[in-house]
RNA sequence: GCUACUGUGGCUCAGUUGGUAGAGCAGCUGAUUCGUAAUCAGCAGGUCGCCGGUUCGAGUCCGGCCAGUAGCUCCA
């Protein structure tokens, strides 16, 4: 993974790190650069100067989660803890215990339910465990010797995981005094190297990651050669929990989800003016391109479902409803409106690429346990085009937009990677016709020589896609932008188009989107900048604040000119002390606060205090609209 | 949907072994007119998620439902 420098950690403040803006590194990768440097072991003093060697000059880094023997490290730390849940509760039965990005996990099946007593307990075993430095010895047995010993320590999963490895492959097992682990490997020479360790929760998850298995219980924890890395690192984990966009939003009053309306979130003023900040530039951004925009029906009867095939593959996510004696269905999605909307002329191969694109709201039925936040919600607006073509214009068309993409990420400073998903099992159209989908994406993104992953099985129900995953705030991704080829829509719905012969032919379609969901972009916006939007989509960018009641004359004045200028402005005119408007102004994450009182009234000026740099002197009003005109403008379509 | 946990005034949380609700902030009223992260005082605000059960008595125990959190599964 390759890591542009960036800027990443400017100061600090009361002793509380402040998070910069990342304006090139989304938090989770930051995280993950400082568990690097942490888990270097080195010391506070040097880790700022490393982070001052990051901003400067350093191209790439090798991170935490992918360095191997960090890996190992964490690694070895789940053989620990079997190893005590073994010794306190003998009748588990192991599932798998691998490490992950910023810890590790064991899944076990017991009858009795982990509390958070038994974590207690069981950190205290693991304790004993890493104390007594006990080493690790690799060993090999032929497969039916390895299965037979499996069979014999009464573990049902590990034999069913030796029975599905290839033929040719080597059984390698590790041993730590009494207990023994089926496991590739590589590990720690002994339990010692484990310094400092936290189980942190304990979930269900199902055996092999398929919900018809039995639900297993899977303890998670993290770990660290020393205890002040451990200590630094759940403290960072605390930090990131303060721009979760949940609490950010209610904070800043943005949105929310009321219990009346699971999933179907709330937009008040200030998180509107986002919003249609985002749609303003999302219009502007897609005529500049080409695009032309429609708006189609909510509710469309339960025909044309069938006829798209919706039906067949999509039926368990959707909502019905009856009007007059006949069934309809809310949409799921924006195509099927789409093509109604193709069919209601006639087109010429000249007509193409033609790009038509539409905010469309759907509405989904999620499982109750997927909602979170904006991210996962039941309604949402996608920013949806659908681009008709011909089979010659269609590598351009994709490369064109994953153009758009990156630009649109880019603007916001972004770090994003792609998949490429195939085939899924449910799913209709011929073999050939999805690997020639497939292959035309695999092009193109060869072409703009991206790095992808990809995704088996994991492509929509009428086509192979490419998906573009952006980062939370504790490293989660989130599928937002995705390009999808469809064969299958214009077929059902016999699109057609006159060529040169005069004869008709068949379309081909792409669906897309960029932000994806307007509603999660505006979560992992929320995330990214901390509340601190770049000054177009703040929802305040200038407050004004008095420094008493004698000053709020002149405030709004001030106010006045600037509304004028086209500015979003909000005077606080209480009879508060400074200090305290202020307070409440950064909470809010007012982007300038520009602070009035004796001094600016007779000089007509303003004190500015940025929420991003803070304060940054007294200032005629007429430069004070320059430099937020110019900072606005900054933006480009 | 599954597993575990949680659910007390707008927000953040107290509430001891069951005896009939408490704080801070926000809000309102008044005083203060005070220069860069909380001025002081007073007032008001809660059928303790909902329904049922146990009990003389339940925020506190039990059951069901609803909602949320983490993870699994699924996905923009």
């Amino acid at each position: 993974m390759r890591v542009a420098g960036g800027s990443v950690i400017r100061r600090y403040f009361n002793e509380e790190l402040v998070w910069v803006e990342p304006q090139n590194m989304p938090q989770a990768l930051y995280l993950q650069l400082l568990g690097f440097l942490i888990y270097k072991g080195i010391t506070e003093g040097e880790r700022r100067m490393e982070q001052q060697a990051m901003q400067e000059n350093v191209q790439e880094y090798k991170i935490f989660e992918e360095d191997p023997e960090s890996k190992a490290f964490r690694h070895t730390s789940s053989h620990v803890l079997a190893q005590a849940v073994k010794r306190l509760f003998p009748e588990a039965k192991l599932g798998i215990g691998p490490a992950i990005d910023y810890g590790f996990y064991y899944d076990f099946d017991l009858e009795h339910k982990f509390t958070e007593e038994d974590l207690a307990a069981i950190e205290k075993e693991m304790k004993k465990i890493t104390k007594a430095n006990i080493p690790l010895e690799r060993f090999e047995l032929p497969r039916e010797e390895a299965i037979k010993f499996m069979e014999e320590k009464g573990e049902p999963y590990k034999v069913e995981l030796i029975k599905d490895l290839p033929e040719d492959e080597v059984i390698s097992f590790y041993k730590q005094g009494e207990f023994v682990d089926l496991c590739a490997g590589p590990h720690k020479g002994s339990t010692g190297a484990i310094k400092a360790f936290k189980l942190t929760s304990v979930a269900g998850a199902y055996w092999r990651g398929n919900e018809k298995n039995k639900m297993l219980q899977r303890i998670y924890g993290t770990s660290f050669p020393k205890q002040q890395m451990l200590e630094e690192y759940l403290r960072m984990l605390e930090e990131a929990k303060k721009r979760d966009h949940r609490r950010i939003g209610k904070e800043m009053d943005l949105f929310a989800i009321m219990e009346e309306g699971p999933g179907f979130p709330f937009f008040f003023p200030k998180g509107m003016v986002i919003r249609n900040e985002l749609e303003a530039f999302w219009r502007k951004s897609h005529v500049k391109r080409g695009y032309e925009e429609i708006k189609t029906p909510l509710i469309l009867n339960e025909e044309l479902w069938h006829t798209s095939g919706h039906w067949d593959h999509y039926k368990n996510n959707m909502y019905f409803t009856k009007i007059d004696e006949n069934n309809y269905a809310i949409k799921p999605m924006n195509c099927p409106g789409a093509m109604l909307a193709y069919k209601r002329k006639m087109y010429s191969y000249r007509d193409f690429p033609m790009r038509i694109c539409e905010l469309g709201q759907v509405h989904r039925h999620e499982l109750s346990g997927a909602l979170h936040g904006l991210m996962r919600v039941r309604t949402f607006t996608q920013d949806d085009a659908h681009i008709f073509m011909l089979l010659e214009q269609m590598k351009d068309e994709i490369v064109g937009v994953i153009d758009f993409i990156d630009y649109v990420y880019k603007l916001f400073g972004f770090k994003y990677h792609v998949e490429l998903s195939t085939r899924p099992e449910s799913s209709m159209g011929s073999e050939e016709e999805w690997n020639r989908a497939t292959d035309a994406l695999r092009e193109a993104l060869e072409d703009k020589g991206m790095d992808y992953i990809i995704n088996e099985g994991d492509g929509a129900f009428y086509g192979p896609k490419i998906d573009f995953h952006l980062e939370d705030s504790i490293g989660r991704t989130w599928q937002c932008g995705t390009i999808q080829l469809d064969f299958q829509m214009p077929q059902r719905f016999d699109l057609t188009y006159v060529g040169s012969d005069g004869e008709k032919h068949r379309p081909v379609m792409i669906h897309r989107v960029i932000f994806g969901s307007i509603e999660r972009f505006i979560g992992i916006l929320t995330e990214h900048f901390a509340g601190k939007f770049p000054l177009w989509l703040a929802p305040v960018q200038a407050k004004l604040l008095t420094v008493t009641e004698r000053f709020n004359d002149y405030a709004y004045e001030v106010g006045e000119r600037l509304t004028e200028a086209g500015l979003r402005v909000e005077v606080d005119d209480r009879n508060e002390k400074i200090g305290y408007k202020i307070r409440e102004a950064r909470i809010q994450r007012d982007a300038y606060m520009l602070i009035i009182g004796e001094r600016e009234q007779e000089a007509g000026t303003v004190s500015v205090r940025s929420i991003k740099e803070g304060e940054l002197g007294e200032m005629s009003v007429e430069d004070l609209i320059a430099k937020l005109r110019k900072e606005i403008d900054t933006k480009a379509y």
